[in-house]
RNA sequence: GAUCCCGUAGCUCAGCUGGUUAGAGCAUUUGACUUUUAAUCAAAGGGUCCUGGGUUCGAAUCCCAGCGGGAUCACCA
């Protein structure tokens, strides 16, 4: 406590705490008997039978107080939205003289019957009032007006947006609408989990802490074990574990789980995110192509709606079916350039050519990489696979039936992001032998992204990985595109920040 | 990692061409008010102007460094 600095608003508060227990009032009692939600209440009240709510108990926070010497207003906001209380003398006499020792930002129950005040606002009017817990540090509530249309106006509600995501539990108070993007983001997850499940796939569960990281390009976080005393690392994917599940006779696998990538962070990018992968046996790319435009058609539909969804200012359309495209043919369209089969020397000179900026040093797949998120990507609004990469970009995909050169791959466009990644997954052991043994030679010369030899994956394969489609999807994106958010810190409750350095001398140290 | 912008009361922000004692609204405290709603009216308290150096008679203001944040770019999903 002695380290602990406070202000005189805070000093106040705690004064206010002592004062109610000699008064012999528990400022943080174990429960509360609550009956109905603020929005219950004024979706329900009618002013013909008004009866209906006679005694009803609401709880939530105070966030605004109208005083009005033996009368007061006040609104609490609970997880539904807020509701106006009318405090009244005659009716709670002693409790009445106590309320002075309530703040804006504590947490109170309400008992009482339901009426329309003169102003025409449905409000609560109290017959008992009960502190259910005592809030030490005032909170940064704006005030708020209903305009006539219905709108709600914030004042000087919290803006910083360091600490809306240093202290989310302030911002969900202050600005509960963003109540909404959580919620939706769980009903996404929900539903794609329903998805699966009615299809008689598998959720499992697969190590985070692996000895060898795989089955994506990516640095790890590298950690300690100390009784093993090894390294492990947080995995970056989860591909090559599914796939073991799959040689071992399941038949349709996923796992919705954080991934880990020691890389930069920015608005489509944190440290640890949430990703989707799903594999099925028997089934190729273009059957997970189908499958994966109905899970999201099913989702959005389903938590949208609607098929249409709006995102910043462009309407976006989930119908059946989605846009495909074969990568080389989005090449002939928006660059005017065929470049099958060209060598590393000619695709510099195309990408030259075409304004692209690209290392001289580059290689062939990267400069490819390069050309199509510049010059193709941008044009991916509305949601469009991509299929049929070239081999050197995807080690872990099957070649392609037909084409020489390309694998059995999509990806999933949607506002020029890559929503989701998939492949006929990759069964024949020596072909995949050779492509990590490719990467492994890449990453000795000098590449810390490709991929490493994991020889227990080859053995996988090697006792036979039956024909099976996969499919990764990164969960957090396409919450953005649902609920029309363009930073990624908006989608997640706690992203990551630099320590507060300060950290060690404030409030939080000794408690 | 690079560049640009920002950091002033619990919250939102003014002040910044250097010049008395750093301001406003909300919040807080005291008083008035029994249907208010950004309640109103009267008064009061509240500041490490991010931190540390420097320039100057004098720095919230100018300069340097650091810390923290935001935006853009590069790598990645």
């Amino acid at each position: 406590m002695s380290s602990v600095s406070r202000n005189d608003q805070e000093l106040h508060r705690i004064e206010e705490l002592h004062e109610l227990r000699t008064l012999g009032i528990e400022p943080f009692p174990a429960s509360f008997d609550r009956t109905h939600h603020a929005q219950h209440i004024l979706s329900t009240f009618s002013d013909e039978s008004p009866d209906v709510l006679a005694s009803v108990s609401v709880a939530g926070r105070i966030m605004a107080m109208r005083k009005m010497g033996k009368a007061t207003f006040c609104h609490i906001q609970d997880v539904t939205g807020r509701i106006q209380i009318y405090l009244k003398k005659d009716d709670l006499g002693d409790v009445y003289e106590n309320f002075r020792l309530f703040d804006i930002g504590d947490i109170i129950g309400v008992e009482g019957f339901v009426f329309r005040t003169r102003m025409g606002e449905i409000s609560l009017h109290a017959r008992t009032l009960t502190l259910l817990t005592k809030c030490i540090t005032p909170i940064p509530v704006g005030k708020e007006e209903v305009a006539e249309d219905g709108t709600v106006v914030r004042y000087d509600a919290i803006a910083d947006k360091e600490q809306r995501y240093r202290r989310r539990y302030l911002d969900l108070i202050a600005n509960p609408q963003i109540k909404d993007t959580f919620i939706k983001r769980a009903r996404i997850i929900s539903s794609m989990r329903r998805f699966f499940d009615d299809r008689g796939w598998l959720e499992v569960e697969t190590p985070i802490l692996q000895p060898i990281y795989g089955g994506a390009t990516a640095r790890p976080f590298v950690t300690h074990h100390n009784a093993l005393d090894v390294e492990l690392y947080l995995r970056i994917a989860d591909e090559l574990y599914l796939k073991r599940l799959i040689v071992g006779g399941f038949e349709g696998v996923y796992e919705i789980s954080k991934n880990f990538r020691n890389e930069g962070m920015d608005k489509t990018h944190n440290p640890e995110y949430t990703a989707m992968e799903i594999y099925v046996a028997y089934k190729d790319y273009i059957w997970m192509m189908e499958m994966t435009e109905e899970m999201l058609h099913s989702i959005v539909t389903e938590v949208c709606s609607s098929v249409e969804v709006e995102y910043q200012g462009t309407a976006l359309s989930f119908a059946l079916p989605f846009a495909r495209a074969r990568m080389f043919d989005l090449f002939d369209e928006h660059t005017g350039k065929n470049l099958r089969g060209l060598s590393r020397e000619q695709l510099l000179a195309t990408a030259r050519e075409l304004n692209v900026g690209v290392d001289s040093t580059a290689s062939a797949m990267k400069i490819l990489d390069e050309i199509f998120s510049v010059l193709v990507q941008p044009h991916l609004i509305q949601p469009t696979f991509v299929m049929d990469y070239p081999v050197e970009m995807s080690p872990l995909a099957k070649a392609h039936r037909i084409e020489k050169g390309l694998v059995e791959r999509f990806e999933l466009f949607v506002m020029g992001k890559e929503i989701a990644n998939a492949f006929s997954e990759l069964n024949d052991p020596l072909d995949q032998r050779a492509r990590l043994e490719d990467q492994a030679q890449i990453r000795a010369d000098g590449d810390d992204e490709a991929m490493v030899v994991d020889e227990d994956f080859l053995h996988a394969i090697e006792v036979g990985l039956p024909p099976t489609a996969g499919l990764g999807v990164g969960i957090d994106r396409l919450v953005m595109l649902l609920t029309n958010n363009d930073s990624i810190r908006d989608v997640l409750f706690f992203p990551q920040m630099r320590p507060e350095k300060s950290a060690s001398n404030t409030a939080e140290s000794g408690e």
